[in-house]
DNA sequence: AGTTCTGCTGCAAACGTTTGTAGTCGCATG
DNA sequence: CATGCGACTACAAACGTTTGCAGCAGAACT
């Protein structure tokens, strides 16, 4: 029923490859010529199948996009940013859910891999070597990871996780705990690392809770130890995570930030809809999803290329943080950090 | 490089035609033949080329969904259940995001027509004319707004609308704004009609402010407007435009639900999480995007049918509804509904 | 014994494109 | 006048499947 390129051929008079290059290579055909074929098409709705085409050239024009839950607020804006860019260079997105569970990655990667030119695998729970194998059967860019040998774009959440360190130690927190993210994480090892170096360098202490699951349960689960290893600050996994615990202490009793502080990572939309407005690391999710989106289509099919894009993370301050035992002198409450570069300006 | 169904074929000693029923009709097929196809597709990692499968049967296994912005927390789940649900049925999503305009949905439509079996219309903001000229190129199934003519899954948000004014009356409220939607939204009539009508059964007053984007901001925005329209209790469109009218009124040091009242429609995870919680109109999200999921894959390619789901709403009272000015008697703040049936709750 | 049936498998055409090769034509070149 | 070239177009093979049809055993009827 839909008209094929042999109608358009038909219609105007020409051999279907005439058509064909009349789309495709249009310095090859007479412009008159291509006139006539484009007004044809025109006339009679045609579309070229993307399929036919898929199976002789080899490039589907389609990518996926795989991540842990389409429902945590950390993703739709990377969902919405990658689909945007990509559909202006003609490519459409499968998007797809794992919730969080590493089989389910690796099938979902196996069954995209013969329907799409790459996939753009966002925060994997895998393991490396599974990556690289899965690499061999489709073009892959991931995202929140770097894997040796092939492209990643990451965000420097170690930055992140440092600046937010020092933030709460300028404040006069000396007892700081990390509410840990999923096992498999590496943005999780990567926070736990920069946190507790900073911590060391700034001569405060660093408790880390968890591993625990990325959701607002598992930082509400968490209040009580909290609580009990005595600090004063918390650093979160992620946005989720914090706003979870706030809402437990909250119905503790505990003041936020007034007897604890708490920090965030991410600075989701939640971030700013939360009393107290949530102090949180700000990565660049919406740049992230761009940038992999051009990754995945300049390499095309080299891939084992060991490109890495790194994203830069800032600290934005608001009021969950506060002064802690240890204040001694300094900024107020809400004023800016000491620092160098990125955390002076905390943009909102 | 990747197998082909040749290749398993040579591998197996059976012609091809062998191996493609060995998979797509296994009764046709010799059980011990078939043993050996699967186990030598097994050993050469085969999986079938979707695209050129495609090509012959004229089905992609996949589908469009179209949603007005990732974004809005209204989506998400609505997109994981239909990703989920299709997937369960070996099918693919495609997922693309209008940014709220008209214009880019058509595009997309006739974009993705040629690529999917069928496309999922989510709060299409087209006209009815545009959408069933689309429905001519690819079966459509609309989300949250009936068309004449195709197959669509709505909320009852008038039923919604209604309850949420009822239980504003019942609580002593005369006077309520409606913070309308956007322009050209099926469910924002439905909401106004269901609203007024409601209100004037009750015997309260409702004055419409809008129409107005579903955004945070434009709720924000209207709080004036609330404010001087002098009323007590609000219902907004959706969680959104709640939140962000809590927001502002907040600001202004006007105290919910003391001295406003504000009813939310959607129950989106925003809503348990603002202070005070939301009182909110629960749409099943989830459930529409199974049933557009199921109502696309089951009408194939019968067109024009006029089938229409409607998933019930209920109301969910939390804490941002509260006594008004001519509380006469009745039920506390708090207290539960009467339970059984969605409807009776707010009956008295 | 001949016939029909059943269960399985092979053959080959099709699906809608792209693309390498070969042809045609007119025209300038030598 | 032959030759070659440039600009264009037609031909046909290929991509990896599915599927109607035919073929061929052997079993089960008549």
């Amino acid at each position: 029923m839909p008209a094929t390129i042999r109608d358009v051929a038909k219609a105007s008079g020409v051999h279907v490859s005439t058509v064909s290059r009349a789309f495709s290579a249009p310095q090859l055909v007479n412009a008159e010529t291509r006139a006539h074929v484009l007004a044809a098409a025109e006339e009679l709705g045609y579309r070229p199948n993307r399929a036919a085409r898929a199976l002789i050239t080899g490039r589907t024009h389609n990518i996926g996009l795989i991540v842990a839950d389409i429902a945590n607020p950390f993703f739709p804006p990377l969902i919405k940013a990658a689909e945007s860019h990509a559909r202006g260079r003609d490519y459409h997105v499968f998007v797809a859910d794992t919730n969080e569970d590493a089989g389910v990655e690796e099938e979902l990667v196996l069954a995209l891999a013969k329907q799409v030119d790459g996939v753009l695998l966002c925060s994997p729970r895998m393991s490396n070597t599974q990556i690289e194998q899965l690499s061999r059967e489709v073009p892959l860019v991931v995202v929140n990871r770097p894997v040796p040998g092939l492209p990643a774009v990451v965000m420097d959440v170690a930055q992140g996780a440092r600046l937010a360190v020092e933030h709460l130690v300028a404040l006069g927190h000396r007892e700081i705990a990390l509410l840990g993210g999923p096992r498999g994480s590496w943005t999780n090892r990567e926070i736990r690392r920069a946190a507790t170096l900073a911590a060391r360098n700034a001569g405060a202490e660093l408790v880390v809770l968890g591993p625990n699951a990325p959701t607002e349960e598992s930082g509400s689960a968490q209040a009580e130890a909290v609580l009990r290893a005595g600090v004063s600050a918390v650093l979160a996994y992620n946005d989720l995570m914090a706003v979870g615990l706030i809402d437990a202490l909250d119905h503790r009793g505990v003041k936020v930030p007034d007897q604890i502080s708490v920090v965030g990572i991410d600075d989701t939309a939640l971030s700013r809809r939360t009393r107290p407005m949530l102090t949180t690391v700000a990565t660049p999710t919406a740049a992230a999803g761009r940038a992999a989106v051009d990754m995945l289509l300049q390499h095309g099919d080299d891939r084992r290329t060991t490109a890495l894009v790194t994203l830069q993370t800032e600290l934005v301050i608001r009021d969950s943080s506060g002064p802690g035992p240890h204040r001694t002198a300094g900024p107020g409450r809400r004023q800016q950090p000491p620092v160098d570069g990125v955390a002076s300006e905390s943009r909102e």
